[in-house]
DNA sequence: ATTAATTATTACCGTACGGGAATAATATCA
DNA sequence: TGATATTATTCCCGTACGGTAATAATTAAT
């Protein structure tokens, strides 16, 4: 929600997730364009991602989260599996 | 990717995604339509997210996981935050 | 085995997603 | 500071998302 700190990368919210994938792939020293080109969507896609788009379709995000080499886990709360 | 087992609840698919969101609906005793109404959302969403549905929106999907009291995480792959 | 509950499928329909390209705006670099 | 690189915005357009309701199919309960 607060697009200050994401505490142990902890998403919930679609901002958290953008920055997430943003700041990867900076790190990673991936322009937008490399970076979708790389994960084979537009970079139109990867641009309204990283800065949050609530209406993008989770598909599209898996392959971005997969190609930068991010992983993805879903727990229950309180009870990390 | 393959419907069998989730590792410590891995994200590698939208189908992966689906199952650890039924399975949490189901241990907690919701009907999909019980489960569409707590998250705002429709029964139509939520049983094609359940099924794998890969143009789901991630807003919406986001809602059900926090209305259902699921934990989504992102990490590095290799490297855990 | 029968009944009840739940889920999947289908239809209608208004809204909109995202590829690709061009351009404006912003950030980075030397 | 000016040049270059990167990102954000806008446009066109074909495809389709998801709410709602009805119904078929499947699962659960008795």
């Amino acid at each position: 929600m607060e697009n200050k700190k994401i505490p142990n990368g902890r998403i919930l919210s679609t901002k958290d997730m953008g920055k997430a994938i943003r700041a990867k792939r900076k790190a990673d020293g991936l322009t937008q364009f490399d970076a979708a080109a790389l994960c084979g969507v537009g970079t139109r896609f990867l641009g309204e991602l990283e800065r949050g788009k609530e209406t993008a379709q989770i598909g599209k995000i898996l392959r971005i989260i997969h190609g930068l080499g991010l992983a993805l886990h879903m727990t229950s709360k309180g009870i990390p599996r």
